[in-house]
DNA sequence: CCATCCAGTAAACAACCGTTCTCTTAACTT
DNA sequence: AAGTTAAGAGAACGGTTGTTTACTGGATGG
C-alpha cells in the first residue's frame, strides 16, 4: 500500500501546514478573533486569495489548529495513565510530562489557554469537545484503580474533571513563568503543582469516610 | 463634605463609565485585542476622536475593566471568608456566592476569563495581579482558621491558590453552561464544584498525615 | 462679566482589511 | 498526446480602521 499520494496533494498539504505554522506563530501575540487572513498569508508568502483553498474561515483554520495542539498531549497523558505504580510517583511523572510538552510546544498551549474562553465560537467548542473527551479517558483509567472501589461515576467524573482542568491550568502557569524571564518561577510553578495534585491524591483516598466537620 | 463634584467632571465621568459599559457590551462576544476604538465610540454616539479625552489606548481602558470586574467579587469573597461556620456550610454558601455573581455580572466574568491568558499584555498583568491579591487574602484567611495549625506558609499559599482557580474556573463554567441553553447544566456545574471543594477540603484535613502509598 | 479651559465635533489621512474576479500553469486523467 | 483539474497569482472593490488636525460651545473660576 502506501500510495505515494501525488505531488499535488503533496505540495497542497505542505502549504495548508504552513498556513497552520504561520498562524500559530502569530498567535504567540494576538488571539484568533484579531488575526488577520492577509496577515497569515504574507508570512506564508502566498496570494490572501490563496487562503480560501484550504480554508473558508480563520475560524476553520483555528479547529485545525485545536485538534493539531491537543493530539500530541492526548497520547502522552494516555500513556502515564496507562503505568501502574504509586500515586506518589504518577503525581511526578504527570508533572514532568507536563513540563516538557510546554517546552516543547509552548504556542500551543498558548493557543490553548487563550482559545479556550476566546472570541471564536467555533474554536471554543472544539477545544471544550476535545478536553471533555480527556476527561472521559481519565476518568476510565481512573475507575480502573483499586482506590476507586465503591466510587460513584459521577464522582469519579468530577475528580476526573479537577485533573484535567489543573494539568491545564498548571501548563498555561508554566509557560507564563518561562516567557516572564524569573529565574526561579517555572519550578516554584511545578512544586506548587504537584503539591496541589498531592492534596487531591489525599482527598481522593478519604473521600469516602463522609464525615466531616470543621 | 461630599463637595457636588462640578457638573463638568460628572459628565466626563459618566462618558467614561458609558465607554466601559459599551466595550463590556461588545466584549461578550468578541476578544479585547480585536475590538475596535470606533466600535466603542459608535455604541456611546460620540465621535472616535473623544475616546482619547478617556483613554489613550484600548489597552488602558481594558485594565480599568479589571478592575471594575474584580473589584465587586473581591468584596463579596472577602465577607465569605470571614464568616466562622463550618467547612460544608462554607462550601455550600461559597458556591452560592460565586453562581449568584455570574449571574448578576455575567459579562465581568466572560471578559476576566477571556483576558484571562488574551492577547493584550497590560491586561493579562492586571488580572494576574488582581487574582494574586486576591490568592493573598484567601491564604491570610486559611492561615487563621485552626485546621491550619502546623502548615507551611508556602503549603497554605499554594491551597489559597488552588481554591481561587477553582472559583475562576467554575465561574467560568457556570456561565457556559448559562448561555449553552441546556435545562440542567448550571445545576450540574454547580454540584460538581461543591464536590470538588469538599474534596478538596477533605484533602485538607488530612494533609499532615504524610504516609501515602497508591 | 469676561477670559480660560476642555469634552466633544467634524473632516481628512493613509493604511489595511476580507472577498471576488479572471488568468496562468503545472499536475493529473484518459 | 490532448483535455481536464485545481493551486496559486494578481488586481481590483468597497469598507473600516486608528490617529491627527482645527474647531465649537458650554462649564469654570477670578
Amino acid at each position: 500500500m502506501s500510495h505515494t499520494l501525488g505531488v499535488r496533494q503533496a505540495q497542497k498539504q505542505k502549504t495548508r501546514q504552513a498556513l497552520l505554522d504561520a498562524a500559530l506563530g502569530l498567535l504567540a501575540e494576538q488571539s484568533l478573533s484579531s488575526l488577520g487572513l492577509r496577515e497569515v498569508t504574507r508570512v506564508v508568502g502566498i496570494a490572501p486569495a490563496a487562503f480560501y483553498r484550504h480554508f473558508k474561515d480563520l475560524g476553520e483554520l483555528g479547529v485545525a489548529l485545536v485538534e493539531e495542539a491537543l493530539g500530541s498531549l492526548h497520547v502522552m497523558v494516555r500513556a502515564i495513565l496507562a503505568e501502574q505504580d504509586g500515586a506518589e510517583e504518577r503525581i511526578d511523572r504527570t508533572v514532568a510530562v507536563v513540563e516538557r510538552h510546554v517546552r516543547a510546544y509552548p504556542l500551543h498551549i498558548r493557543f490553548i489557554a487563550r482559545e479556550r474562553h476566546g472570541g471564536v465560537r467555533a474554536v471554543r467548542q472544539a477545544i471544550a469537545d476535545e478536553l471533555d473527551r480527556f476527561a472521559e479517558e481519565v476518568a476510565a483509567a481512573l475507575k480502573s484503580q483499586p482506590v476507586s472501589e465503591g466510587w460513584r461515576d459521577d464522582d469519579i467524573r468530577m475528580l476526573a474533571e479537577l485533573y484535567v482542568d489543573r494539568l491545564v491550568t498548571t501548563a498555561a502557569a508554566l509557560l507564563d513563568a518561562d516567557e516572564d524571564g524569573a529565574p526561579g518561577a517555572a519550578d516554584q510553578v511545578v512544586l506548587t503543582a504537584r503539591r496541589q495534585l498531592r492534596l487531591i491524591s489525599i482527598g481522593r483516598q478519604h473521600w469516602q469516610e463522609e464525615g466531616d466537620l470543621s
